[in-house]
DNA sequence: ATAAGTATGTGAGTTTATTCACATTAGTCA
DNA sequence: TGACTAATGTGAATAAACTCACATACTTAT
């Protein structure tokens, strides 16, 4: 599937047209054009032709793009037409949020466990069915529910440690909630969300853009 | 402040250092080289050096950089020298976890108001002890507490008409965790953050790089 | 069947961002 | 005081990403 080094920025974008492509599934359009689409992801219409042209050709000429079909095939680019196994480690206000938030479902992401070291939480279902186990089980529980992604919500101080765990689980794949750069080794790819970094941003605009 | 076109990059990697530099406040060292914070935060020195350069000359030739200064130098950049107060709109699951993570009053952001337009939430008290406002305030609310940023945690199909009605109500930076784009004039700020996308990204690299 | 209209796919050009490499300057020690 | 070391600041080189502009190809209507 992949032809030639693609750019990051691509692959995110591409994230983004397929999530405004699946609100459109459900209208009475069924094709789109580039520009449309553009405008929609606030985008210019040449990235998103460029964007999708590193894979193949999608679209058919003075029509514009079928929607459903792209949504098809911007999953296959992504790997995503499959579904992916999650763990979440680290219950706290943040963690339980999460495992209960719709969205992880909705596109495909199923959580299969869950740990923390609180014992007052070990034992406990979630909402979803799920009984958070102990670290300390984290590795055999991994590769018994075959986790593909562990997601960190651990206090700072612990998440270095906790992906240690994870990559020695054989985990290649981790989203980390937590406030801090992790370090790992070059087979696993890390993906950060720290949401006070996307405050910062906007006080410096609010701050000096005008 | 700002002299000339800075990168958005370099903003967000300021915020970056600034976060690992106040992780070494509390260590006996007390300055650092641009290589040392390099490898702490998985960027190139020259970078820093650059990012930095653009707002000033804060190191020490032959020294390096003193970490307590430079916090203060980054957060006069950024504009954090001072609070930040954010409005939290939709307090289900993510917005009251939100709400009560401990990393927004950390780095200086302060809830003042919060939102939702389900009755059975609004009158109750929050952890913080904030009492939930039913949206149709927003607008008179948001101006009384002096809000900066709203925060949109609402489901999807709301995000615009929040959206909206924080413009009117004079905000200018909004930190959107609802997963649309959502439209607003060029004098409001919008930041996304979207988990599931990241998690796209994670499943591409596993699927397809090694 | 042909012409008109439309929107893709893409090479070339442009802009933006990153990295290199070194001159510069502060500190240290003899 | 002067030579040596170390690490910044920065112009130049490189690399990456984005946008433009147009040739290409599909659809529709006459």
């Amino acid at each position: 599937m992949k032809f030639a080094k693609i750019p990051m920025a691509t692959i995110v974008r591409l994230s983004i047209y397929m999530r405004a492509l699946k609100e459109l599934l459900d209208s009475d359009v069924d094709v789109i054009s580039s520009e449309r689409l553009a405008k929609l992801c606030g985008v210019n219409p040449a990235q998103i032709r460029k964007d999708l042209a590193y894979f193949g050709e999608f679209g058919v000429r003075g029509v514009g793009y079928r929607i459903n079909e792209l949504v098809n095939q911007i999953k296959d680019i992504l790997g995503l037409n499959r579904p992916w196994n999650l763990a979440m480690v680290g219950l706290g206000n943040l963690g339980s949020a999460l495992v209960r938030h719709g969205n992880f479902i909705k596109h495909g992401y199923v959580f299969t466990a869950a740990f923390d070291t609180d014992p007052q939480k070990v034992g406990k279902e979630l909402s979803n069915g799920l009984i958070i186990n102990h670290v300390s089980e984290l590795e055999d529980i991994v590769q018994e529910r075959d986790v593909h992604v562990g997601i960190i919500a651990t206090p700072p101080g612990e998440a270095q440690s906790v992906a240690n765990q994870l990559v020695l689980a054989g985990i290649n794949g981790i989203l980390n909630f937590a406030p801090v750069q992790i370090q790992v080794p070059d087979c696993c790819h890390v993906e950060n969300v720290d949401f006070t970094i996307k405050l910062d941003s906007i006080a410096y605009h609010l701050s000096f853009e005008d």
